[in-house]
DNA sequence: GGTCGTCGGCCGACCGGTCGGCCGGTCTAG
DNA sequence: CTAGACCGGCCGACCGGTCGGCCGACGACC
């Protein structure tokens, strides 16, 4: 097996581990017995546990990003983009659900010097799909909604699904991420709700 | 201060760690400092560190199902209920914050006998959200949706803002609740989207 | 009202086990 | 011969949990 590819097993077993039981509740021994080799070895490919961390980190935000990049070229409206980043991430869910829970829960222990640059990406991530929304507004396409608060709602749903979603379900990945997205698109709500509400400042 | 004060204010100033350092990373002396005692008393209190986490989850748990008992009688509509079970969630945020980070982010750490009685809380509260859901659906305010799924993404909305959400900002929780319902009950599209799409298959 | 026993709250000091990390090597492919 | 992949065995720090005992409040009894 060659180095990088050494590497490359390394960080997706981690990630595996910290899923399964939690970031400090795994060991170095941990690791290195699912690798199947000794703990020495791993700090010949990683200087720390926190540095394998990070790649797990990095290796997810990168996936994200280079993904929506390779589409923003196809002329996509506002609307079909949200869809296909809603899909983005729930299809990570079903190919890394190692580093999903990895790079939801632990950006705590990342050591300080990584932080910022890891948050710095995530901000990124963020403000494309602001942007996206922002779009949609100005194309008509979306009502004039906070883009920052829809942008988290839309977060909300597909991230959260870490908890519960288990690859092998009722529902595909892309199939759940049209769900929620036509939830978010179209509303829930019939016309026997009373529309005006739809602006109507919140009850007391 | 009396034996049952003490006792909360283990739980509430633990809690506040956990949500700070994550519950690994904080050791009985953290809390104790924390507290203004010493380790040895807070065995007094809780026979291990387990069962401080325990006690945690079964406070916030039990915070959001008698909210939600307490209100039932009251003959509100399901749309209507909705909101409240999303402004319940929220106010928690502001008002629990330590706890809502354990409860969602720390179940795998509780000791093997008390994850099934916590989790069939939790069980019965989801079920909750469906039923009100189907009951919507029943009666013609909202349209025909899987309730379940429909409950994981307003859940989805709400529980993910334990990432983001800080009590100071510039929305209350109440408002912010109201804002989620809102995209989640009337949609984020306009009259401009063709409204077909809401019932056709996913795209491939 | 003083004295003494008791009991709950509390703590200093310690223990045993665990874990991240490292040292000093061996072995093998080129 | 050498570079790099690999590892057995070790160390030091840390942490959950315990032990034995202190202290002040309070009730019983004379």
């Amino acid at each position: 097996m060659s180095s990088t590819e050494r590497r490359q097993q390394i960080v997706s077993r981690a990630a595996g581990l910290f899923d399964k039981t939690g970031y400090s509740s795994t060991t170095m021994d941990d690791i290195a017995k699912e690798v199947g080799v000794a703990k020495p070895t791993l700090y010949h490919y990683f200087p720390s546990k926190d540095d394998i961390l990070h790649a797990i980190h990095e290796e997810f935000i990168d996936l994200l990003i280079d993904r929506h990049e390779a589409r923003s070229e196809t002329g996509l409206r506002a609307e079909q983009l949200l869809l296909e980043v809603m899909a983005d991430i729930l299809e990570l869910m079903e190919t890394h659900r190692g580093h999903v829970r990895v790079f939801f829960e632990h950006h705590r222990e990342l050591p300080a010097e990584a932080r910022g640059p890891i948050k710095a990406k995530r901000d990124r991530y963020e403000r494309i799909v602001e942007d996206l929304i922002a779009a949609g507004v100005e194309s008509g396409v979306f009502r004039q909604a906070d883009p920052h608060l829809a942008a988290l709602a839309a977060f909300g749903m597909c991230n959260w699904a870490y908890q519960w979603y288990r690859p092998g379900g009722r529902l595909r990945s892309r199939e759940l991420a049209y769900q929620f997205w036509n939830y978010l698109v179209y509303g829930l709500g019939t016309d026997q709700l009373t529309p005006a509400a739809a602006r109507a400042v919140p009850p007391a």
